[in-house]
DNA sequence: CGACTTTGACCGGCGC
DNA sequence: GCGCCGGTCAAAGTCG
């Protein structure tokens, strides 16, 4: 519940980030400027922008208004889901515990893309609404080998990715296919567990990062949001799991994202509605019309602040 | 001094 | 069998 206000409230903050950004551009057009707009000009421009900003905050309440809707509706669902369940008995209980972590042994190569397979199909399906009341099954596929694509500053060439849990480096390896190294981590938060991480840059777009997990954490949760004692010096990114493979659609600017307080491998119910709120996120990401609005919003703020 | 990173060497799978 | 490649090891170096 808490997830979800804050939720909300970030998106009031990347729509007031985005105000704000635009809010401020007209003080670098108008030192651009200066010779050639009179002052008339000017008070006509910023009385352009509070309306433009206006606009942009109804169509925030109204976003705001969407998320919480479909939150009622989430819960009524899942209250409804709960009774089910709990008529149903015990068999195939609730609250699934967590599946025992196989033991990693070698991977094969072709093992490795098959799994992926597996997984990048099963996380398209959780895109459906129905998948997002079945959290408990995905997690087991995805508790292999999951796929995680972070957006990060393009002059930092560290590959930390700061997910919350303590990783140690055992390698770093040029691969043929792209040209930035990558790096092998192991999850030194507990000995036993036997998660592995593999972090890239993509090739093509070297500000996205391409972090792939393998196996489970054996231990309940990260002691910290930080990584290694080093690593908190040159944090990069927080993660932001997306369900889809690199398109810059499904890539979460991590700047603009709020710290979670809550624990996402802590309790179920917080990793649900963690989950459902990157459903949420994701399909506003996908809603042509949302999109659409955004872009021309945008594109048509940059075209009024150009010179001609 | 312990924990961590770096980096070259090594290993095993795979294709030719 | 050989070479390529991804993944891992482990010694040396670094840092707090």
């Amino acid at each position: 519940m808490e997830s979800i206000t804050m939720e909300q409230s970030s998106l009031s903050l990347d729509l007031s980030v985005g105000s704000h950004w635009l809010s401020h551009q007209p003080m670098k057009t108008e030192r651009n400027s200066n010779a050639i707009t009179s002052g008339e000009s000017k008070s006509k421009e910023v009385v352009n922008l509070r309306a433009e900003l206006n606009r942009m905050n109804e169509e925030n309440e109204r976003l705001s208004e969407m998320l919480q809707n479909m939150y009622e509706k989430y819960s009524a669902l899942r209250s409804q889901m709960m009774d089910i369940r709990s008529e149903s008995g015990s068999e195939g209980g609730s609250a699934a515990p967590e599946p025992e972590p196989e033991p990693e042994k070698k991977r094969k190569r072709h093992n490795f893309k098959t799994q992926n397979e597996i997984v990048s199909n099963a996380m398209d399906q959780s895109i459906s609404s129905d998948e997002c009341l079945k959290p408990i099954k995905n997690d087991q596929i995805k508790s292999k080998i999951t796929k995680v694509y972070v957006q990060t500053n393009p002059s930092d060439t560290s590959l930390i990715v700061k997910d919350g849990y303590q990783w140690r480096k055992y390698g770093q390896k040029v691969t043929r296919d792209n040209p930035c190294p990558r790096a092998y981590f192991r999850c030194s938060f507990a000995p036993t567990c036997q998660v592995k991480k593999k972090v890239q840059r993509s090739a093509e777009n070297q500000s996205i990062v391409e972090v792939t997990y393998e196996g489970e954490h054996t231990h309940n949760a990260p002691t910290s949001q930080s990584d290694t004692p080093k690593a908190k010096n040159n944090v990069v990114a927080n993660f932001v799991p997306v369900s889809k493979p690199v398109t810059d659609e499904h890539i979460i600017n991590i700047k603009k994202k709020p710290h979670l307080d809550f624990d996402l491998s802590a309790s179920p119910p917080a990793q649900l509605q963690y989950q459902l709120v990157e459903q949420m996120a994701s399909s506003l990401t996908k809603d042509p019309g949302f999109t659409a609005a955004l872009a021309s919003a945008i594109s048509g703020k940059i075209l009024s602040f150009s010179p001609n």
